[in-house]
RNA sequence: GGGGGAGUAGCUCAGCUGGUUAGAGCGCCGGCCUGUCACGCCGGAGGCCGCGGGUUCAAGUCCCGUCUCUCCCGCCA
C-alpha cells in the first residue's frame, strides 16, 4: 500500500464498497456526536466523510483532531446507511469506516477558517495566503486561471504564432510607467530595469524575421494599485505579427479571446463579432474609452437644444458660452421612480464634484409629450420635445443632463450612464460584450507643459499617408492634434482587456513622428537605439497587442478584484505580507552593490 | 500626493441622543450526545474598543492628531 494514499478524497463510490483503502487530507470539518464520529476528509481533489465509532481503534485518536489538521486515514469504504446519503457530494453516496489515523502535520488555531464562504480582511488573508488559497472559491479560481493560460497558449499555438522567452533584466525604457531598477554589482552606478512590458523585444524579434510571436509575459510597473490593477507586477498574453494590418490582427486575436471566453464562461453568452467603436464616439456615446456595452444607454449631445434662444436655462447657457457642451443620458423608464431616485442620483453628482444632475422626466399630457422637473420652466415644449426625440425617449423615461467642459462632461456622464443604468436595473450581468476601440489620436495637448505629446505609445504608426506625415509642418497643430493612430483597445463589459497597434517601423516616420512631439534624433536613439537601429535594416510593416490574462481570469471568474485570481498577490502598498516583501538588506550585499541609502528623515 | 470608507474577542459583526460589569455568531477549551454533513445541547476562557491627546462628573460612543487596511482620483507609453 502506498506510504499516504491508495485514493484521492475524490475518487470512492458506490463500486468500491467493502475496499481497503488509505486517504490522505485536511480534516475539512468535524463533526463529534459522541458515540459516532464524522470527520470530512479534503483533498485538493475533493472530500470524503470518513466515520469513526467507539468499536474502531482509531476513536481515541479521532476525537483529538481539530479543523485542518493533515492526516493518513485508513479504513473500509462502505455504502452509507440508507437515508443518509449526500447527494450535493459526488462521494456522498459512500463513506471510509476509519480503523487507523496517522497525524501528518498538526495545525494551530487558525487565524482564519477554510471552511465557509465568510470575508475576511484582505491582510489577513494576504498573510496566511496559504490558509486562503485552500477555500474552495480561491482554489477554483486558481485552477481556473491555470486552464486559461493553457487554452490560450493552444490557441496560439493552432494559429501558428511561436512562444517566446524576453528578458526579465533589461534596459530602464524612460516612457511611460515608473520602472522596477536592479543595481548593477559589476557596473557601479548603473542598473537594469524589469520589464514594463517586452514591447521592444516583441518588435526585434519581428525584426528578426520570426514573423508570429506570442508570450505569457510577465510585466512590472512601479505604480499604485487598483482593484483591477496589480502593484508591482501582471502577466499579459504578448502578441506581435508581421505583415499585417489592424484587420489581420483583429481577425487573429478576436477568436482567440472569444474562444476563451465561451469556453470558460459557463455559457454565458459571447459578442459573436466585436463592434469596432471610433475613440471619440466611444467618448461621446458611452462617456468612456472602455464603455460598457451590457449597459444599453447612449448619451447624446445636446448643446445645440439648450443654446436655443427660447431656453432660459442660464446655469447651463454660461457654461456652453464658454466652450462647455451638455450631454444627456436618458433613463428608460425612470418616470416610475420616486423622487428619492432623483435626489439620489443628484447627490452622487455632487459626490463626484459636479454642481449636480439636471434631469426632465417625460409625461403624456392632453396627448403631447411634456417634461416635469425643477428646470422645466427653463425649457419650452418645443426645446424639450427637440431633446426627447434626440434622446430618443417616451413618455415614462427620463433625461439627465451634465454640462461641463467636453472632456469633465463626457466623463461625469459616463459615470452617470453606469449608475443610472445600474439603478434600473437595466444591464445584463450573464453575457460578456465585447468591442474594438479604433482611432485613438496619435497626439494629444499636453496642457501642462504647453506642447504636443503622444496620446499613447510612441510606437504607432500614424493613420494617415506617409509622404503626407513627412511632409506636416511642425506649426501645424490643428492637423497634428487631430491624427488618428493605427491603435486599438479591446474592451469586455467595461474592463480594458489590451492595448495595441500597427507599430512605426519606418526609421523615416518615427524620426518625424518623435520630432512632432518635441524629440530630437538624438532622443529617439538614447531611448529607443535598439528598436531605431533594427529598423535601419530591413524591418517589415508588424502589429500586435497584449491582453492581460489578471483581467481575462477575472471577468471569467466573476471576481471584482485581481487578488481573487492571483496565486500571491501583493496589499495595496505593493507589500507581500506572507514573505515580508519589500524588505531591508545587509550591508555587505549593499557594499557590493555600491549603494549607500540615503533614507528620508523619519516622522517624528 | 489627494479624497471616501473601515479599525470593538482568534474571525465576522452589534453596541442608539455619552451613563452600571462592552454583547452575539463562528472558532477555541471542558462536559453530554451512535447518523451528521453549517450536527445539536450545557458550561467556560478569551477585550489597551488601532494608538496618542483633548472635552466631560463620566468616552467604544464627541473633538483633534496619528497609524493601519481598503476603494477611488492622480499615475498606469
Amino acid at each position: 500500500m502506498h506510504r499516504y494514499r491508495t485514493h484521492t478524497c475524490n475518487d470512492l463510490r458506490t463500486a468500491d464498497a467493502g475496499a481497503e483503502v488509505r486517504l490522505s487530507g485536511w480534516c475539512h470539518r468535524i463533526r463529534d456526536h459522541g458515540g459516532v464520529l464524522f470527520i470530512d476528509l479534503r483533498d485538493h481533489y475533493g472530500i470524503t466523510q470518513c466515520v469513526v465509532d467507539p468499536d474502531s481503534p482509531a476513536f481515541a485518536c479521532a476525537e483529538k483532531l481539530r479543523s485542518e489538521w493533515v492526516v493518513k486515514i485508513d479504513g473500509t469504504v462502505r455504502k452509507r446507511p440508507a437515508g443518509t446519503e449526500n447527494p450535493e457530494m459526488p462521494t456522498g453516496l459512500v463513506e471510509v469506516y476509519v480503523r487507523d489515523i496517522e497525524v501528518l502535520g498538526p495545525a494551530a488555531e487558525l487565524p482564519l477558517p477554510v471552511f465557509g464562504e465568510q470575508q475576511y480582511p484582505e491582510d489577513m488573508r494576504l498573510k496566511y495566503r496559504f490558509l486562503d488559497l485552500r477555500r474552495e472559491k480561491l482554489h477554483a479560481n486558481i485552477l481556473l486561471r491555470g486552464r486559461i493560460v493553457d487554452s490560450l497558449r493552444a490557441r496560439m499555438k493552432a494559429q501558428g504564432f511561436c512562444e517566446f522567452q524576453t528578458p526579465i533584466l533589461t534596459a530602464s525604457s524612460p516612457e511611460g510607467a515608473r520602472d522596477f531598477l536592479v543595481p548593477s554589482r559589476l557596473h557601479p552606478g548603473k542598473f537594469y530595469a524589469l520589464p514594463q512590458a517586452p514591447q521592444q523585444f516583441k518588435q526585434l524579434i519581428m525584426a528578426a524575421g520570426f514573423d508570429r510571436y506570442f508570450q505569457i509575459a510577465p510585466c512590472f510597473r512601479d505604480e499604485d494599485a487598483r482593484a483591477d490593477r496589480s502593484p508591482g507586477e501582471f502577466y499579459q498574453l504578448d502578441i506581435e505579427m508581421s505583415f499585417v494590418t489592424q484587420e489581420d490582427v483583429f481577425a487573429a486575436v478576436e477568436p482567440v479571446l472569444r474562444g476563451v471566453f465561451e469556453e470558460f464562461g459557463g455559457g454565458r453568452p459571447v459578442t459573436p463579432s466585436f463592434p469596432r467603436i471610433p475613440y471619440a464616439e466611444a467618448l461621446l456615446k458611452y462617456g468612456s474609452d472602455k464603455p460598457d456595452l451590457r449597459n444599453p444607454l447612449v448619451i447624446v449631445d445636446v448643446t445645440e437644444e439648450f443654446s436655443r434662444d427660447d431656453v432660459t436655462f442660464n446655469a447651463f447657457k454660461n457654461i456652453i458660452k464658454t466652450g462647455g457642451v451638455v450631454r444627456a443620458i436618458p433613463a428608460s423608464g425612470a418616470g416610475a421612480q420616486p423622487r428619492s431616485f432623483f435626489d439620489k442620483l443628484n447627490n452622487w453628482a455632487k459626490g463626484e464634484g459636479a454642481p449636480g444632475l439636471g434631469y426632465v422626466v417625460f409625461e403624456t399630457t392632453d396627448g403631447k409629450l411634456a417634461g416635469k422637473s425643477p428646470i422645466a420652466k427653463f425649457l419650452p415644449a418645443a426645446a424639450q420635445q427637440a431633446i426627447a426625440a434626440k434622446a430618443n425617449v417616451g413618455a415614462g423615461d427620463a433625461v439627465f443632463f451634465v454640462c461641463d467642459q467636453e472632456g469633465k462632461a463626457a466623463r461625469l456622464a459616463g459615470a452617470a450612464r453606469l449608475k443610472i443604468g445600474n439603478e434600473l436595473g437595466l444591464s445584463r450581468s450573464d453575457v460578456f460584450q465585447f468591442c474594438w476601440i479604433v482611432d485613438f489620436p496619435m497626439y494629444e495637448w499636453n496642457e501642462e507643459e504647453g506642447k504636443i505629446d503622444f496620446s499613447h505609445n510612441p510606437f504607432s504608426m500614424p493613420n494617415y499617408g506617409h509622404d503626407a506625415f513627412l511632409a506636416l509642418d511642425p506649426a501645424d497643430k490643428a492637423t497634428i492634434l487631430s491624427l488618428k493612430a493605427f491603435q486599438y483597445d479591446v474592451v469586455c463589459n467595461g474592463v480594458e482587456l489590451s492595448s495595441g497597434a500597427i507599430r512605426n517601423h519606418r526609421p523615416d516616420i518615427m524620426k518625424k513622428a518623435f520630432a512632432l512631439a518635441g524629440y530630437s534624433e538624438d532622443d529617439l536613439e538614447k531611448r529607443f537605439g535598439g528598436l531605431y537601429r533594427a529598423f535601419h535594416y530591413g524591418a517589415p510593416p508588424h502589429g500586435g497587442i497584449a491582453p492581460g490574462i489578471d483581467r481575462i481570469v477575472m471577468l471569467l471568474a466573476g471576481e471584482e478584484n485581481l487578488r481573487e485570481v492571483v496565486l500571491f498577490p501583493m496589499n495595496q502598498r505593493a507589500e507581500d505580507p506572507l514573505m515580508g516583501a519589500p524588505s531591508p538588506v545587509t550591508p555587505k550585499q549593499l557594499r557590493e552593490l555600491h549603494i549607500r541609502l540615503n533614507l528620508p528623515e523619519p516622522k517624528a
